[in-house]
DNA sequence: GTGAAAGCGCTAACAT
DNA sequence: ATGTTAGCGCTTTCAC
């Protein structure tokens, strides 16, 4: 059977507070002879403190919750993995949940977490919300944004990624090799990422003096179907195009299936550019060109400012953006 | 602020108790009248019950602690998912840790699990561990063990995968297009998942009255620079072979690259077959022919039987072998 | 039908 | 240097 506080202070012949304090090794004005006694008779029996009930009383259940789309997706086990790391050095473990970027299940995960008590919240929030968490918004914990940059009330802190120079340098890399007739595939233009990268990808022709083709610019989804759908369409349609800046790893590969399909070559009839850096784009052949995202760190810095807001630690910057990085590969 | 029980209570003019029993309806004793008092009451002021509060009086957390080696491993997040998605229609959370297959960090989570009192656990343990979880021994709750199959005291239930017939499959379906010299470039022989396909891979054979030959068995690690560096080897060693089965996509992917650098065409002079069906199997080049996994439904199954254990239904079977799917495709 | 009281395991004043 | 007490928010038994 666990043995509680109660267990170990009856055995030691002292009070639980004492035992408390020694456990929470609080207060100096123990002696050294009780404190010894105390913990190995904690050894001893196993004693594992009981957070819950500690929790009840602190305040505090060193719980963050984790909360994002799809665990499946290989863009956010990186975020996930830098989120527990993070943690649980910090001594914090993570309640997880998926929503699938639906706002219902965003509510319900927020809820829950809110029943648990966590002390904080970290979320790769759906880009349809436009207003607050309900459930976060009478209750005092700190909510983090991750990835992706959505203006509600009542968030703490972001950390995000310059979606802006991320493009710009994968279209400027291409523009650097000598392509000029370049097609955005992109994901939906309704969220910032979307947004952004497209600015990214103007800016790069203007200094070109390269005319936006708005017939260039394809929006669909970020999923690997839409990579083939929209390159073989491309092509049926007789649209000239020497490269291809993708959304995301995913259309970028499946945009190279489609050209090969069609007995174009990469990267020298089209060149390909992705975006993500998952780690199959070394796998995949040619070995993929992208951007890099630093999806780890995001995870790591966005548990390390929850962190210090649990804590009240200093904030040095409650908004972080991090920068991507131009990988050069074979498809380019 | 956040309203509590006691709050409701005051408001409408009654005891906790009788809110208690209307929030969790339960008893079938209280007026329709102050029910529904009661419950406007508790939607008016934004109610969120405390299960931390609730935990420690009926012992019981709706959490349930989920332990694998790396979530950042295209393996791993099927099961997760599948996890958190039966979990939460059953009202329950998941906790999760990574433990790089570390025997320290699988009892330190585990410990952690206990402090938080989590209802059970499921955990895809690390193949090194010899002996029970320490921490997990005096305490009461089910352990299910997922994929890998370790024989552990104190194990409740488990989550497998017909690696045998894995095999076997694999094998079988390369001899039937012609293969003979079939190698097999595997992960460590320590574990049970790589010593049951190695059987299945001599059944397969055997059936085919085809001898046995040890070096055609390459143990390594299960990461895909093994793919290429075995594969790089057998070429250089001048090793006859027709076929390669690999003991994940990982390493077949990898494999499929040293065979393009060597120009060795894929499937014509070599055909290859990995194993897991991670989803870019159907991204590379050629599709590759791989055994399917059933890691979501891993997941599921192990959170449904877990959960039965915590609400002690009945419970069918506390060993479960999901069969694997051979899928064809373009590398054999 | 409803409430009073005890208690889950723990911590935090405040005494001593 | 240590113990007493109250209480975190909730459920549960038993009494009314």
């Amino acid at each position: 059977m666990k043995s509680t506080i109660k267990d170990i202070a009856k055995l030691a012949g002292v009070s639980t507070a004492t035992v408390s304090k020694v456990i929470n090794n609080k207060d100096q004005n123990i002696s050294q002879s009780t404190r010894e006694r105390v913990l190995a008779l904690a050894k001893e029996h196993k004693y594992i403190p009981n957070r819950i009930a500690r929790g009840l009383v602190t305040r505090y259940t060193k719980t963050i919750g984790l909360i994002i789309p799809d665990i499946t997706n290989p863009f956010f086990p990186g975020i996930a993995r830098g989120v527990e790391d993070k943690a649980s050095v910090e001594g914090y473990n993570i309640i997880y949940c998926n929503t699938d970027d639906n706002l219902d299940k965003e509510d319900k995960c927020t809820s829950m977490l809110i029943e648990k008590m966590v002390d904080g919240v970290i979320i790769v929030a759906s880009d349809k919300r436009k207003n607050e968490f309900k459930n976060l918004s009478n209750v005092y914990i700190p909510v983090i944004l991750v990835d992706r940059d959505i203006d509600i009330d009542g968030i703490k802190g972001k950390v995000l990624v310059d979606n802006f120079d991320g493009a710009y340098q994968g279209v400027n890399h291409l523009l650097s090799i000598g392509k000029r007739n370049i097609v955005f595939i992109t994901g939906p233009m309704t969220t910032n990422t979307a947004i952004d990268r497209l600015k990214g990808y103007k800016k790069a022709l203007e200094e070109y003096d390269i005319p936006f083709k708005k017939e260039y610019v394809l929006e669909g989804v970020f999923k690997k179907e839409w990579g083939y759908k929209a390159t073989d369409k491309l092509i049926k349609e007789g649209i000239k195009f020497d490269a291809l800046f993708c959304g995301n790893d995913l259309i970028a590969i499946s945009a190279i299936k489609a050209l090969k399909d069609n007995k174009i070559s990469v990267p020298d009839d089209v060149a390909v550019v992705g975006y993500d850096d998952i780690y199959i784009s070394t796998l995949v052949d040619p070995e993929l060109t992208t951007i890099s995202q630093p999806n780890y760190d995001m995870g790591f810095k966005a548990a390390e400012m929850l962190v210090d807001m649990i804590e009240e630690r200093k904030i040095e910057e409650n908004r972080i953006v991090l920068k991507t990085e131009l990988k050069i590969r074979k498809s380019t």
